[in-house]
DNA sequence: TTTACTGCAAAGGGTTTGCAACATG
DNA sequence: CATGTTGCAAACCCTTTGCAGTAAA
């Protein structure tokens, strides 16, 4: 499907040398936590799945990693970073995120609609002399669990 | 425009008393900052607007203004929270964000692409079992003052 | 006169940082 | 061996909460 078969490994660590960093094991184990998860993780899940690498690597590591272009931060509704790998590893895509509870599904959207989207931010780069990095288009509500449980 | 004129002080005091809350002189003035902002504005930029309040109201009442529907939060890449008034108040609208300084504008979109959303919306609800509120279509970027400022 | 609201100060919780020890190129 | 990386603990900062006093219905 992608003209060339990219592995996430050997990506992160050409992007963190260009950086002057090192792939150490616990950034290869944050992002095997990555690439196994479909949907952005939050730190202490990445911790939980990572026995024995403390808190301060972690947020220092991803800190590392997302300025190194390999994985990117948001935040949702509940004020903890959540972290997934960068879309040219993962593909473009967009979230379903649940306003109570902050959980967040990966979504993708028609092509149209993306190319809607596309030629809006281009409009509103030029009118507003912004440099336009990306977009989000994300679908905000209650999840299942969330509607079920009492408040 | 509007079918009726909607005053916002008036709403916000019948929003209130719904939920069996008081529409008090705090509570208008922070009203009164965030109609007079066009975009959402922080907490510390309402205690500047509003001196007297001590922060811990403010955080109060504007949770109380959101659990009431008359404003709602956002969190953008710097992790303070921003507010703006309701959409039913202001007229449906997205934001344009850096991803430096976490400053937001406000843009409006072309109804077609509106209307790509909301069909797509209505698509993920079904197939996902979520209730959808809304949507934010974000453009993310660097405004201009960052991208000529050093670093 | 009951209930909501306020300010103050203290606590909370996710994130960052100083530092000495360690590991890697 | 020079530089990047780690873990620990303390510091940080935005936000929330306890409480006693005040104001509004």
């Amino acid at each position: 499907m992608h003209p060339k078969q990219i592995d996430v490994h050997d990506t992160a660590d050409e992007r963190l040398r260009r950086d002057g960093q090192r792939y150490t094991t616990n950034r290869r184990v944050l992002i095997d936590a990555l690439s196994a998860a479909d949907r952005p993780v939050t730190v202490l899940e990445l911790i939980e799945v990572a026995p024995g690498m403390a808190q301060s690597s972690a947020y220092r590591n991803l800190s590392v990693l997302e300025e190194a272009g390999v994985v990117r931060r948001l935040v949702t509704a509940d004020d903890t970073s959540r972290y997934e790998l960068a879309e040219d590893l993962t593909g473009h895509h967009h979230h379903l995120i649940c306003e109570k509870c902050g959980s967040v599904i990966d979504i993708d959207v028609p092509a149209d609609l993306e190319e809607g989207v596309m030629s809006f931010s281009s409009a509103v780069a030029e009118s507003h002399g912004f440099r336009i990095e990306h977009h989000r288009l994300d679908l905000i509500g209650v999840c299942p669990s969330c509607s079920t449980s009492a408040h």
